[in-house]
DNA sequence: AGTTCATATTGACGTTTGTCTATATGATTA
DNA sequence: TAATCATATAGACAAACGTCAATATGAACT
């Protein structure tokens, strides 16, 4: 996870719904429409949400028949950790030095 | 810092310049001015996201004369640490029991 | 008192985002 | 094959957001 996947993860994290749905997730695998039960909005706009925590690497999914469930990614909590620790920790080398100054192309 | 507060700092976080002065920050006090030469945005840009971190608790400030001093504050890398830790953790009791199914009042 | 410097505020603007309704797509069932 | 169920996609909309130029405010200096 280097900083661009950082700061992705924190916008894809930077939702209280979206960021409910990873708690519901740290409890184990959901599909869909159990994730959708906890949550008053509409299935088009769970499917937006989950298509962003996809995006941001922070869940994966597998389809079984009508079903998708999803889990958070295996590997996303430690690397979420260290580079929190490398952002906070100051006798870490500045996290604008790790990057060059031009605007990353969108 | 409740779950309201985590969302607040995600908020401010994710944006990648308050990154990167969040980042600065973590190596020592700067006033906004020192902020400002490591960035190309204008001093008003600068302003704002100040003020954003402010309101989400990241850092606090103290003026000197002409000068205005930021700090990360005292307890925020703490806290952080320990909601993320208990948004991640699969032993922790689910994040959206925590909280009401009310919408929050903006 | 006027000037300079450091910073905040105001307002405008283009972009991004969360949410909805409607619809499409794919899997399963009768 | 048609109906039902689970989920994705498309488009619209209002709100939020990052940035700028212009201006205001406060501190220090001459």
């Amino acid at each position: 996870m280097d900083d661009a996947d950082y700061v992705a993860a924190l916008k894809a994290m930077a939702d209280e719904n979206r960021l409910k749905i990873i708690g519901l997730l740290s409890q184990g695998t959901l599909c869909a429409c159990d994730i959708l039960d906890h949550f008053d909005f509409t299935q088009p706009t769970l499917s937006h949400h989950m298509r962003v925590l996809a995006d941001a690497g922070i869940v994966t999914s597998y389809k079984e028949g009508k079903w998708k469930h999803y889990t958070l990614s295996e590997d996303f909590a430690a690397a979420f950790f260290q580079q929190t620790t490398t952002l906070l920790s100051s006798d870490q080398r500045c996290v604008c030095e790790l990057e060059p100054a031009t605007t990353k192309e969108g």
